[in-house]
DNA sequence: ATAAATTTTTAGTCTAGTCTAAAAATATTT
DNA sequence: AAATATTTTTAGACTAGACTAAAAATTTAT
């Protein structure tokens, strides 16, 4: 039985994925699926889901998938933890947009140090979600997920604040910015065009159209 | 001409290393002098070195000793300014000891992002010093020492104000602290033991007996 | 000034992580 | 159920960074 020790930073990203992948349908995750998300090629994901394996971190069986071990899911939700604390800290303290968080938020979760981590949940007085809306593991590895919808599953007439969105792409981010569109907006669905299924929808001030691809990225709960 | 790209870890505790060791002196820095600094052995240096001349960030002679180009210390006193920086943000915001932060600053001082480092400068509005009284270099690689001298040069009689420390390892400060002599104490030189060299010295409320060794690690302001 | 000691470099090996190409297993189609 | 397509693994090569042992250069001592 190996005791985890310190893992390098492509183990610790390779867990990161792993869960991530899994939490969308909590199947097996495919070794192709890991190296598209972590751009690297499926001979290199093979290598390190053996490494993994024989560090009781997930469960591998050749040809079929894997999945996080108890352990290898706290390993992970430590490392999503710092990554939504450092987001939360660079736009509260540091003034970034929440569309540039992500790529200095994926260099500082790999710092290594325990009350480095805890310090920073106080100073930021223990928030709960990230700048995108999503929740923040606590110190036990527990992580709170609340009810929600996408807003193109709402129906006409119906309204819903919004509290994350899907798609987290700084793109996207931008696209809400310019619309005005924050977390804690609340929209109303309008009206849907028959013809490309164009959304229209009531903000707080205004009125606006938006794709039912962009309706199916974000998550509001109904109100 | 080589336009400096992405440096690797390895690299960067290189440069830096040979920044602090030719600021002792000045002269060319040797190849076990870096070996020893950075826990590594000779050879492993001599191939870096070969790697940073390529790149112009440091000048090398076979068998001479190397010292930084100017593009190379620039990227040093980035690091530098980094370390520092940081270690500033966990003293005052997250309530670390000065004897706590270095460790942490090394894994943090390589993160890269220029936004990042510049509002985490404005947060801490600007500080000149680090923990330990070590002056930060500013954007634009400028650093400002301040005159001072050992507390062991003073005479007998002779006043100073504690101001940094040339040994930084936890376990000197860690000595500082449980004898109360922080930055800013005022420390006057009381007699001189002629046995064993052991200084009398006189702080604002106490007065105690430290080794020569300690009054060689403490800088200070002549008052 | 030569010999001895020390420092530094070269040569060659090792590991972690990456890749391509080919083989093996699984899944899909007919 | 067999043929085909896809996925995954194996095999083998490459790079960065580390090491040891041996050779070369430099420094120190006699």
């Amino acid at each position: 039985m190996y005791i985890c020790s310190m893992l390098s930073l492509t183990e610790e990203n390779h867990l990161k994925a792993i869960f991530h992948l899994s939490s969308v349908d909590n199947k097996d995750v495919s070794t192709n699926a890991i190296a598209d998300s972590l751009k690297t090629k499926a001979p290199s994901v093979t290598d390190m889901l053996k490494k993994l394996s024989d560090k009781n971190l997930i469960n591998y069986k050749k040809y079929q998938g894997s999945f996080l071990t108890p352990i290898g899911r706290k390993t992970a939700l430590d490392i999503i933890r710092k990554h939504r604390l450092w987001e939360v800290f660079l736009v509260e303290k540091l003034g970034f947009n929440w569309s540039e968080v992500h790529e200095v938020a994926e260099q500082l979760e790999h710092i290594k140090s325990k009350k480095l981590i805890d310090e920073l949940d106080k100073f930021l007085d223990y928030p709960t979600k990230d700048p995108h809306g999503d929740p923040i593991p606590n110190t036990a590895g527990f992580i709170k997920y609340s009810r929600r919808s996408l807003l193109s599953d709402l129906a006409i007439g119906e309204s819903g604040k919004f509290i994350g969105v899907k798609d987290s792409s700084s793109a996207f981010l931008k696209f809400l910015d310019k619309r005005k569109i924050a977390l804690g907006t609340n929209i109303q669905i309008l009206h849907i065009e028959d013809f490309d299924n164009s959304i229209h929808i009531g903000l707080d001030e205004t009125n606006l159209t938006i794709s039912m691809k962009s309706a199916n990225n974000i998550y509001v709960t109904k109100i």
